[in-house]
RNA sequence: GGAGUGGUAGUUCAGCUGGUUAGAAUAUCUGCCUGUCACGCAGAGGGUCGCGGGUUCGAGUCCCGUCCAUUCCGCCA
């Protein structure tokens, strides 16, 4: 037997017990008569002693030893007298009488501390040491926690979680697919993944009216903070319902995690937004409601004082940012430059002082006198203090540009509380999206994705207007996941496939072994996917889902610990019928 | 594909408008130390300043290219 106890259990309850720990030593203080290890494993940490005077052979011993050996140490649970009330077993300590190396360690790279020396960089090509920290550890530990509460909460609900296959078919719409060789079959290529969307829903057709999975899925696109190649769904389908019917199962889920993982009661029913509001009020479809400061357009508002820029916008919107009047030029400057940055794009800034004395101060003094700014803050319900913020240019464009603004403004008046969670349901998405480049629609949701009805007069004929069954689940400016109710009708798909403008054979060839289990008596059905690893980097505090993923793949898209993606043999290649032309820069 | 930021000791970073031998902290090693818990004290070793080119009497520093990392835009049904 390798340890009677782990190194975060002991208390003063086992005093006069001998007792056999075993873990990686994270760090000793040799005192010269006396040396104590902090032995670590999962659990803790717990101090061991060696004393020159009652042991001097094993004190010699220990004193050798370097930072993340293995060690096996017995000896007898002692109370301390100088106790460490900052570590759960500061009251004991270990006065060893035999201990053993299990294995020996080189010298780390960097500190296995709770705030390590190490850079990311680092961190992941020795991730095996960094998942010995303890907050790192934490996450997953969370991670964990929050797996098990989806499965409880899905099971007492009547779901079944069924796996569904890895090796699939690619499908040209959506995200890149990750494709894998067939040998079998020369020539041919199976897909991952990007969700077990046709699944699951041929798991209805197939009468298991409940299904849920944590799955994992694969994109081939390029990766953010919070964007893997391969990431983890909560992924879920319902037959025999309404949009409500799941929009109340899922409200219920997130309810039991927060509560039972976080300690959140929600008493309200999630807030409700429909995809238009949310877009002309906040600027996007994810809109962070921990804050206010909503976008008001004012385009009719400001026109016809001779003020060129604005006389020459298609909009104009603005934003309120509250007790902000006493903003510097310089404040102001260093904000204009930030929107005039590529990625937001704005050509420029203009605001509008409320100062605490009831006079105004703004960019655009020479077209607007005092009263008639007024007249502009009392639109945004300012109040002497406040400080006013208009963009000016195409409405799409400005629109986002005032959400990443309205977005930067709430960070910098710290109204962005990683501990509070305001969530909430966008509802109403429109059902397929234009593109300029290709001209044609594309579904914005997937093609299956079912369309109001009271839209269905104006679908062909007025595409862009229909509004779909579709629902993305926000919270705090993140989108967790989303879902829609399905097509089930075979007339309504070939409607929906000719507006995309599939042929028939196009839809034959991609989706046809679902249009055929759809002829066999498709219930009405619908579900949603949330993102696991976004959930759980929330609940965590973190920016990225990085840090609740074991083994993460850098922005490369490289596993750098293993160093993948890698070459492989030209027999492997020969194999599968495969000819690489390798890349004449390597 | 595009924009920003970064790359200097094992590690995290500093290094100003170009100027003698490139620093700090930490880690590592050696010595001392009997109640530490980020132990302390004294000392030592440790550098292709990412790589290539250019400007200059002189480049860690300026310019060009390139690679890597990271954040964002595009992309992500």
């Amino acid at each position: 037997m390798y340890r009677t106890h782990t190194c975060g259990e002991l208390t003063t309850k086992q005093v006069g017990q001998t007792v056999t720990l075993a873990g990686w030593m994270q760090r000793s203080r040799d005192l010269g008569g006396m040396t104590f290890i902090d032995l670590r494993d999962r659990y803790g940490l717990t101090q061991l002693v060696f004393n020159m005077e009652t042991n001097a052979a094993i004190c010699e011993e220990a004193r050798k030893f370097g930072r993340e050996f293995v060690l096996q140490a017995t000896g007898k649970v002692t109370e301390r007298y100088n106790k460490n009330l900052n570590m759960p077993t500061g009251e004991i300590e270990i006065i060893v009488d035999t201990i053993k190396v299990l294995n020996a360690s080189v010298t780390p790279p960097f500190t296995i501390e709770d705030n390590t020396d190490g850079g990311d960089e680092l961190r992941m090509k020795y991730r095996y040491l960094d998942l010995r920290r303890k907050s790192v550890r934490q996450n997953l530990e969370l991670r964990h926690r929050m797996a098990q509460e989806v499965r409880k909460y899905f099971d007492t609900q009547g779901f079944l979680e069924i796996e569904t296959p890895v090796l699939i078919k690619s499908t040209p719409e959506g995200a890149r697919d990750f494709v894998v060789p067939s040998r079998l079959n020369p020539g041919q290529f199976y897909a991952l993944p990007q969700s077990p969307q046709t699944f699951k829903q041929i798991l209805m057709v197939a009468g298991f009216d409940r299904y849920f999975q944590i799955v994992k899925c694969f994109r081939d696109e390029d990766l953010r903070a919070d964007r893997q190649p391969e990431f983890t769904q909560i992924d879920c389908e319902m037959a025999f319902v309404e949009q409500e019917d799941i929009l109340q199962a899922f409200e219920g889920m997130l309810k039991h995690l927060f509560k039972t993982v976080k300690g959140v009661d929600f008493d309200q029913p999630f807030l409700r937004m429909t995809f238009e509001d949310s877009m002309n009020t906040y600027g996007n479809d994810k809109p962070d409601l921990r804050f206010g400061m909503k976008i008001h357009e004012v385009t009719g508002k400001v026109k016809g004082k001779g003020f060129s820029i604005f006389e020459n916008a298609d909009y104009i919107g603005g934003i309120c940012a509250e007790g902000c009047s006493e903003y510097t030029r310089k404040q102001l400057d260093e904000l204009t430059e930030w929107v005039k940055r590529p990625q937001i794009g704005a050509l420029g800034l203009i605001y509008i002082k409320y100062n605490a004395d009831g006079t105004f101060k703004s960019s655009v003094d020479k077209f607007f006198t005092s009263e008639e700014q007024k007249v502009i803050a009392d639109y945004f319900q300012a109040k002497p203090g406040d400080l006013i913020f208009l963009l000016p240019g195409k409405k799409k464009k400005t629109l986002s540009q005032l959400s990443e603004l309205r977005l930067e403004m709430g960070a910098r008046l710290g109204l962005r509380d990683k501990n509070k969670f305001v969530p909430l349901w966008v509802i109403d998405f429109p059902l397929f999206e234009y593109d300029e480049e290709t001209n044609r629609f594309y579904a914005m949701h997937h093609p299956f994705t079912s369309p109001k009805p009271e839209d269905l007069s104006f679908f062909e004929t007025d595409s862009a207007r229909v509004r779909a069954n579709a629902y993305d689940c926000v919270v705090n400016g993140v989108e967790l996941g989303g879902g829609s109710i399905r097509i089930h009708d075979q007339q309504l798909q070939q409607r929906m496939f000719k507006v995309l403008g599939f042929t028939k054979e196009q839809a034959e060839y991609q989706f046809g072994f679902l249009m055929n289990a759809f002829t066999y008596g498709a219930p009405p059905h619908g579900g949603i996917a949330f993102g696991f690893d976004r959930l759980a980097s929330m609940f965590a505090g973190l920016d990225s889902i990085r840090d609740v993923i074991a083994f993460p793949k850098n922005n490369s898209g490289r596993d750098v610990m293993i160093d993948s993606p890698s070459l492989i043999a030209d027999e492997q290649l020969k194999e599968l019928n495969i000819h690489v032309q390798i890349p004449s820069t390597k």
